[in-house]
DNA sequence: AACATGTCAACTGTCGACAGTTGGCAGTTT
DNA sequence: AAACTGCCAACTGTCGACAGTTGACATGTT
């Protein structure tokens, strides 16, 4: 069927693929610690293949390894939130720029597709799905085609959505960031990769500030 | 002598330690296969703590993962160059912007230190070090103040030594570096964060340019 | 009662061995 | 001679078991 692709993915990619979805949506509650042998019983695996999905997603930031104590799900301070925003902020902002100076038409179908389908979406009342939200700066990141940058804010991304499950973050910020996009869409279309950066960073301060007040209730 | 067990590091930090630097300094040339029995009885270690060590270089990007096959040494190609500069501009530039803006005045006096120091070393008519400039960059980011910034940095900075090595890189251009150096020094301690972007991408496109040209014979 | 000490269960770090897959090589066919 | 086929050695992926360390609990001391 599928040459190309690996037959059956290694035990140990599996278990990366399945402990990151249960780290990802809170199964596995932040501060809670990993047990191997626990973990890789239920999962119908010995030890070694899970010890390495378990290094695997400590390097993607979604475990933190104590020596001899195992693995703990990290758990998030305002002050984390802030740091990596920053590293965000930088890697996206470049997105941005490199984005409109080489996006093509196609590239701009695409944006625009996500941006509509966001509405859409917005006017049915239903809360903002943040796979819209991950839909746009992917096709932001395909119109950049820096392939390192994009390797890079996924992961950044990913450590996000994981504090995000944390902070158990409400979002009604829908129509500042629809807007957001919008306007990033119209730069970008422009080649304005300047004001691009200016408008992401904006944008993103703004959804960093959104998630540091709920989380303060 | 050999304990029963490691007394302060794993076996595993051990093995990423000495593989690191096995393959930044060339020793394990690029393209090239890394046995897993074979290195594990060089080291002295089983094949366990091998593979993790293996894994945790193939996430710093030190290494590829080939299913099957094992693991190699990636080799570069010039459009591997651009888009890796693309990742440590966008980092390193607003690693800049934020040191304008919070550097103390003991960060000045440090960066102060090492560019007298290069300055000094450059008039002994040895060639730039790259220990020095690894050192510029690294109080640098100190200034910055952002700590997931700079562990990106770090890692990006590790795979262009990896690439350094892999195109036998000659560095004659001392001078623009230490120019630059100084030049950014100076708009930091001005705190004027809009040029310290400007200035440090200059130096990146310039170290960038060089590589490409050096690698071309 | 608070503190220091000894003991112990649980867990991680490590090892050696087995099984499945891959790429190459010899032999055969056209 | 070139190409195809089947076999084989080498290597990776995986497993179960042992040894050392850690934190907690129980016990004894001031």
């Amino acid at each position: 069927m599928t040459p190309p692709t690996p037959l059956h993915l290694s035990l140990a990619g599996q278990a990366v693929d399945v402990l990151r979805e249960q780290v990802l949506t809170g199964e596995i509650p932040a501060g809670s610690r990993v047990n191997e042998v626990e973990v890789a019983q239920k999962l119908g695996i010995s030890r070694g293949p899970l010890r390495e999905a378990i290094r695997h997603l400590a390097s993607e930031g979604l475990l933190t390894l104590v020596p001899h104590r195992g693995a703990f799900v990290p758990a998030a301070t305002p002050e984390d939130v802030r740091a990596l925003f920053e590293l965000r902020t930088a890697l996206e902002c470049a997105a941005a720029e490199l984005a409109a100076s080489r996006r093509t038409d196609v590239d701009l179908v695409r944006l625009r597709d996500v941006c509509a389908e966001s509405r859409r979406n917005y006017r049915t009342g239903q809360p903002f799905p943040y796979r819209l939200d991950l839909a746009f700066h992917q096709a932001l990141l395909d119109a950049a085609r820096s392939p390192y940058i994009a390797e890079q804010v996924r992961l950044v991304q990913q450590r996000v959505v994981l504090l995000r499950s944390a902070l158990a973050d409400d979002p009604p910020h829908q129509q500042a960031s629809l807007d957001d996009h919008d306007e990033l869409v119209e730069v970008i279309a422009d080649g304005d990769a300047a004001k691009a950066s200016t408008v992401m960073r904006r944008h993103l301060s703004r959804v960093c500030a959104q998630m540091l007040t709920s989380s303060t209730h």
